[in-house]
DNA sequence: ATGTCTCAGGGACTGAGA
């Protein structure tokens, strides 16, 4: 089963990507971030034809999320249940692999903007609210992935030029603990199972040539619960679809996992 | 290089967010 999760900064924009790209790849679950749509303009007939089901959950302009599956999907739910929040961030719900049922958890944490800022304090309550939510949802799916943007460097050879980042969002310390603290739920970060090449970044500026430069940073991850990372055959960053015309500024990442 | 991209409002361009 191929997992993965993908900011395409705007679905309207991206979708000929996407579809190009589940032809080419045949994932089969993909969390979406930043569709940038209202449920009613989700663009579900064109993902259909192609062979899959979905689940979304959107609003005008910003954040949106959404997983789309070749399996069955069940019990889709959105938000963090017990956290108010009008920016719709989380979705999870359940695909079924042959009667293995896996947790799917697609999530675009909060950028932060700055240090002072306070969308800063709203990524940390986000992210502590999130933590409490999934201690539960661990307990009741042993099988469970938490994909998306976390807009979270976890370490310095996750970015380009530490020394340029320090003081900014996505590498702050507190950040980094909540992003060790979920790794303490007992969940591994997929990537780091393998051996991978040096400076592996998932997105990268549209600015001063940032692709072309490798001027990038690693904050879009695949956490596994410990019974599907025993599972987890290989991970990687594709990133052919960064190279197109009218790229999103993330490329996905893929996990491949051996059947239960 | 305050550099690019997307979207909304409104009907050209500006501002917000990332």
């Amino acid at each position: 089963m191929k997992l993965a999760t993908w900011n395409v900064n705007s679905l309207k924009v991206r979708l000929p990507h996407l579809l190009d790209w589940l032809a080419a790849t045949q994932a089969d679950v993909v969390c979406l971030q930043e569709t940038k749509l209202e449920d009613a303009n989700f663009p579900r007939a064109e993902i259909e034809a192609a062979g899959y089901q979905v689940a979304f959950s959107g609003q005008k302009t910003y954040n949106g999320v959404a997983i789309v599956s070749r399996l069955p999907l069940e019990d889709a739910q959105a938000g963090i249940p017990g956290f108010a929040d009008e920016q719709k961030r989380v979705l999870a719900a359940t695909v079924d692999a042959g009667g293995t049922q896996t947790r799917v958890v697609c999530i675009y944490i909060p950028n932060g903007q700055s240090l002072d800022s306070d969308k800063y304090l709203y990524k940390l309550r986000w992210l502590n609210a999130l933590h409490s939510w999934l201690k539960d949802e661990l307990a009741r799916y042993p099988c469970l992935a938490l994909l998306g943007d976390y807009n979270i460097a976890p370490e310095d050879r996750d970015v380009h030029d530490p020394a340029a980042w320090v003081g900014n969002v996505l590498v702050s310390e507190p950040e980094r603990e909540q992003f060790r603290a979920l790794l303490g739920l007992g969940l591994k970060d997929a990537f780091r199972l393998f051996e991978q090449p040096e400076k592996s970044f998932s997105w990268w500026d549209y600015r001063a040539a940032g692709f072309r430069r490798n001027l990038g940073l690693r904050i879009d991850h695949i956490l596994l619960s410990p019974e599907l990372a025993a599972r987890c055959a290989a991970v990687e960053i594709d990133k052919a679809p960064r190279k197109l015309e009218r790229p999103s500024d993330h490329t996905p990442v893929v996990a491949t996992l051996d059947p239960a």
